[in-house]
DNA sequence: ATCTAATTGCAACTAAGTTGCAACAACTTC
DNA sequence: GAAGTTGTTGCAACTTAGTTGCAATTAGAT
């Protein structure tokens, strides 16, 4: 059970951004964490429930908790914003976030390199890139391919 | 005058679009291309004033315009959406975009490049990258410089 | 234990985009 | 060039995402 070691980062976490560690914090920042991609204010409605914060808690939680940078805004085309835990990010580059035209979903590949860019125009200082892929995760491209190989077939 | 070659360009980009060549359309279109950088439909609203084209039109004929591939969705944080023209864009990769946090203008970066990433989990196939840089523009990174040696001085 | 500033929840509001539908106009066919 | 067809437009009404003011509450300081 990692559960003890995991109450303390979330406690550890607020205290370094100077945040008060308030329950409903805690809640969003534990839902936040276990996530495997960015989530959106309503995803985490609806993940904390009935007895969870009050949406406009969220909201404010959020932009605080990003503010004080242990949140980072993901860099994902969408009518919502999704916020997601600013470990796995580097100082100047988040990871890149995948964008799957199949079925949708998002994954943080927090493990692909993106080198910074180069040949820019005079004057400008980059503080930090962000980097988003567009195109067919493994299931989809999988299923792409049975469907050429039955259409060939004929 | 370049004027009669931009009309031409217009109908062409329509065209090509099989799109049909309406008033609106072109009125759209023509403020896109003279834009130097991404535009929401509320900038489109104003730049084509009363006499343009209707607000809900404007939101129909930029998706339309950007699923027949004309237009691109400019991956930009802010609660609108932003369009722009999508030539200047290769094949993979659009053109990478600079936000200031000094003054919150965007650039397009038309010649700056970034390599496509690598090292990416196996499955995955890249159709397009997207790039976000933050950072200071010229201008503001002069203020920030001047205001540096200032208070050193003291 | 008391105090105080930060946090929360509620209700009301704004901004951005969407949808249904009837009128209309661009392109096609004759 | 008139008539027809289908895509396009404008209006009004609606939804979704996020914001704001304010009074009640509470975490953390003294
Ligand atoms: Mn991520
Ligand atoms: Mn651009
Ligand atoms: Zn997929
Ligand atoms: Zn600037």
């Amino acid at each position: 059970m990692m559960k003890f070691a995991f109450k303390e980062k979330v406690d550890k976490l607020l205290s370094s951004a100077r945040l008060k560690r308030t329950g409903q914090r805690k809640a969003i920042l534990e839902v936040l964490l276990k996530a495997n991609s960015p989530l959106t204010a309503d995803e985490i409605v609806h993940a904390t429930g009935n007895t969870g914060p009050n949406r406009v808690t969220i909201y404010r939680t959020l932009e605080s908790m990003a503010e004080a940078g242990i949140l980072h805004k993901a860099f994902i085309e969408g009518r919502s914003r999704c916020y997601e835990p600013a470990d796995k990010c580097s100082e100047n580059q988040c990871h890149p976030h995948f964008v799957c035209t199949g079925c949708g979903q998002t994954h943080c590949l927090t493990d692909a390199t993106v080198p910074m860019a180069t040949s820019m125009p005079a004057g400008f200082i980059i503080k930090r890139q962000q980097v988003r892929l567009e195109g067919l995760c493994p299931e989809c491209n999988m299923t792409e391919n049975k469907r050429h190989m039955h259409n060939d077939g004929k």
